[in-house]
DNA sequence: TCAATAATTAGAATAATTCTAATTATTAAT
DNA sequence: ATTAATAATTAGAATTATTCTAATTATTGA
């Protein structure tokens, strides 16, 4: 549940560039999220935070993952109704949703075809954030 | 707000094959999707269609929404928090979100680079459904 | 036409998220 | 180190999107 240095100066660096402060409560909700390959929701992230910090309150988790995802620390990841995941930024990957048992899995995406996915937007579409999805069943029991 | 020939029959078709009914609910509400290229949500499908069939309530909407998702004549687009919009499932494509407007747009998405997405899932993922989607601005005004 | 089954309905319930107003923490300037 | 200004947190209420429930109505195949 620690942040690496290397983790601690990226959350630092991001958070000052948008002039936000490195609250102990955006710090373990920033933890929480590096430390879970399983991609928590806000809920999850309450819960396990709520034992640390049994101040803490749901808004404020809300709050901090709006905040670091401002800031580019975090992702948003939605499949269908689903509450919203999320992960570290670090890395560019699609993602693959398990139907059978909710869990998602993290997909390598070629950097060239990243590139190519991109090249299709015409004229007049300023990019922002770009993610390829899929959906299905996997054998994968991790 | 009236199916094609075409259409009409895709509908009936498609239900048929899970053996659904084709009422008159679901044959109003995938009517609705057909005809708005804008990606309508439960709730303006739900505005529309109680003008014309005043008895309907908004269960019914999504339970004709999820049967029609079911049967593959429509499909789900989610972004971010915002809520569920539905297409026809005519032909392939990516998804632009414009975060200034609140609104969709379609990408044309060469089959060739679709196949290439596809092809980077690794062995035991089997695939149900692929998307890409993009968030950002843009200079439409239509 | 009738029985069986499926779909619809209204309204209550739930889940996820957002809002509000009061309190507390952080920061930059003294 | 204090302090004033500002930003963030908190608890709880409110809202939004969606799902559930039980009663009623429509559709289908015999």
């Amino acid at each position: 549940m620690q942040l690496s240095e290397t983790d601690k100066k990226r959350f630092t660096d991001h958070l000052k560039k948008l002039q936000l402060r490195p609250t102990k409560q955006r710090q373990m909700v920033y933890a929480l999220v590096c430390a879970n390959k399983n991609h928590l929701c806000a809920d999850q992230i309450f819960a396990f935070a709520k034992k640390i910090l049994p101040n803490l309150s749901l808004a404020t988790v809300y709050n901090c993952l709006d905040s670091l995802v401002e800031c580019e620390l975090i992702r948003e990841i939605n499949f269908g109704r689903r509450p919203t995941r999320y992960e570290t930024t670090l890395g560019e990957h699609a993602h693959f949703y398990c139907n059978d048992r909710d869990e998602l899995h993290d997909i390598e995406l070629p950097k060239s075809i990243r590139e190519l996915i991109i090249s299709i937007l015409p004229k007049g579409f300023n990019l922002e954030t770009m993610n390829v999805k899929f959906t299905g069943t996997c054998d994968c029991h991790d």
